[in-house]
DNA sequence: AATCTCTGAAAAAGCGATTTAGTAGAAGTT
DNA sequence: AACTTCTACTAAATCGCTTTTTCAGAGATT
């Protein structure tokens, strides 16, 4: 096996012109005053070829000196300082092409996304960046807001731009690549693909036990939509927690009156608005309600209010993911909180680890656990089950 | 001037092993059955030597074909469609840190941004994924968190990774480099670099002449976060437009103590809730808030709610950019819209343009238009002075 | 018959690295 | 003296594509 090309990290540690220890470190050193300002636009950068010419050395020499090669053990100490000396002088910097096309290793991967600008895909986001710039791997993104054509395609395009690795979260997965992929809250069943996954069981508990113990029995529930990964997963597990805490109606675990599906690729509440809407056209009463994420939740208060409904004096509402502004709604949100981050960010490290040791972590399962937060939208539930809304009144 | 490569838009187009003729088309075929679900893990892909083997032809003759030169003019439509039909065959496609390395194109560009999973940046990026895909190019991701060192050293790197240029959003910007750069509300005066802006002086404008229209004089205002790159612009305007209006207390413009600055790097309504603490504070009276932007709105009036003042019966908020849950919030916000997607999209575009047709829109700045969204958080002034919340009663 | 012009393609020189296989010369060993 | 063994490097082959230059042969022109 040959050695393993530094990445750029590693690079930057050693040539450093400007000096960091590690790119995401706590360092907060102001910038030179007019260090990388550096008036005339570059001229072309130094090549590897160049500054072997100018230390009178074969370009070999210099690249196993600069990647730390065994093979270069045998070259004095002396004139690998002037090797270094030079790099540093010359700002010398690999080219990227060139190496990865060399090395088939790109230090870069691929995350897809259904759309960059929703929330829980940002959060998630947010924590697969963290892990990888700090490990000297860059990524691309592509959103592919709920097309099958795009899902199929993006993959392979990233393939094709030589990724390392793909990370998709929300998203369903068919494909069958070459390289490592990890998915997030991708619930499929692919060899060969790792799953990030909340544990939905012990979320639907929190949810459902929190309400229950609050009073609540005739609680009604939003479902996302068809396409959201997580949607069956969920709901079974709701079902599950339902049947055990003995919430039947009509022979069915849960009334089927009280269920509504959120319809439609927006991000805004105003599918949870729709919803409840239709909840409440239903006419059956109910005290509490579950939303398939904070998002429809908001909707789903403003339709309970413009029926003349009080949260959470009349019906109690809880959401799920706890994304920024749960807690700054008003009332402020109770909700079941995914860590998205660290999601993220463990997705990155399986991905990783997948990456430079191929084979290990190939147990596609990583589970990480919900927790409840209890806000200002969950209240016991009313003595005198209230109206369902104006159309009663 | 040779001709320039192919790129992948253009090779799907042409090649397409996935019939698509654009990708960002409304196409919403459903994905073949098994297609892409190929069992194996892909072995070696074509290379462009292997399918000219297999052709009995040069790699150059079939290269020249494949990228449509006009060398290749002379070569007879027969031997062109048995090129064709056999790259789509084997499903050639070009290796792309080959052709990139060859052309010193990488149909790759760097965005920068202060953290992904803040919803003003995610919003300009869905407008630039938008018009980036469309366009066969793809893109990295990093976000600086407001770290000077890495606002220096993330745009070195991305140059090191031959991006064709650059979009920076609400980033200060220093450099001079290699590419194109345009930046998305950065208030600088690089040369080379073009900016998309805001028209602040008319979102002043919009948000203060309603207040005005309202009748109310005592105006506090919560200011962004020195390192912002709007508030020095947006605070500018805002004493202007308020100094047109007559808003002037105590022979300032307005009133430093209704002043407050956010303060500290989160993405959380927290900030602008102890700005708002402080305004409260002062004990200087005030019928309307005008904040740097929806998030701190939101912390305001749960602030100045916990002070016991209502919104808008009391006191008057606007916020700035009307996120997604601006309109959900209770009551829902009334605030200036800024058109993050399209400025994105416009950032996109003129930097595309710049890379294609160098020295092109080098005028640097454009400017977009706000909008002024009247939900429910702004009212008349109250007839009576309100008291500043509880300390006073 | 010699020259010129097309036609249809191939050779070859990169792009800028990495890495294997070698190789001169010095030093050490028998 | 002949050998092995280090030491300190280098040559050269890739990686997979692009693009300029070249070139052989057919046909047209003088």
């Amino acid at each position: 096996m040959s050695i393993a090309a530094l990445n750029f990290v590693q690079y930057l540690r050693l040539l450093a012109p400007f000096p960091c220890a590690r790119l995401r470190s706590v360092s907060t050193r102001k910038p030179k005053a007019d260090g990388d300002i550096s008036g005339r636009a570059a001229r072309k950068p130094m090549s590897l070829k160049n500054l072997a010419e100018h230390l009178a050395l074969s370009p070999a020499t210099v690249s196993l000196v600069i990647n730390r090669s065994p093979v270069a053990d045998s070259i004095p100490q002396d004139t690998k300082d002037r090797i270094f000396a030079a790099a540093r002088k010359f700002k010398y910097r690999p080219n990227f092409l060139a190496r990865s096309l060399r090395t088939q290793r790109s230090f870069t991967i691929g995350v897809i996304v259904p759309e960059v600008s929703d929330g829980y895909s940002a959060s998630v986001m947010s924590g697969v960046e963290d892990y990888l710039l700090q490990e000297g791997y860059f990524y691309f993104v592509a959103s592919h807001r709920h097309r099958p054509d795009l899902i199929d395609e993006y993959p392979n395009i990233f393939v094709e731009r030589s990724v390392d690795g793909l990370i998709a979260v929300d998203t369903p997965w068919r494909l069958n690549l070459s390289v490592p992929v990890v998915t997030v809250s991708g619930h499929n069943d692919v060899k060969g693909v790792s799953n990030i996954v909340l544990n939905h069981s012990r979320a639907a508990e929190l949810a459902l036990r929190h309400l229950f113990h609050l009073g609540h029995r005739r609680i009604a529930f939003i479902k996302g939509q068809e396409f959201s990964s997580d949607t069956a997963v969920r709901w079974a597990s709701i079902e599950r927690v339902a049947s055990h805490l003995g919430l039947t109606r009509n022979g069915s675990v849960i009334n089927p009156r009280l269920v509504a599906q959120l319809e439609g690729d927006s991000p805004s509440p105003q599918l949870g608005h729709m919803a409840t809407k239709m909840l409440l056209a239903s006419g059956e009463p109910f005290s509490a309600l579950f939303a398939f994420n904070d998002i429809s939740a908001m909707g789903a208060i403003r339709a309970l209010r413009e029926s003349g409904l009080n949260v959470p004096g009349d019906v109690s509402v809880v959401g799920f993911d706890d994304i920024q502004s749960a807690a700054f709604q008003n009332p402020a949100l109770t909700t079941v909180r995914q860590p998205l981050r660290e999601m993220g960010r463990i997705a990155a490290e399986i991905l990783l680890k997948r990456i430079n040791r191929p084979g290990s972590d190939l147990h596609s399962k990583h589970t990480v656990e919900p927790e409840l937060i209890i806000r200002e939208t969950t209240a016991p539930a009313p003595a005198v089950r209230p109206l369902t809304g104006r159309h009663r009144s």
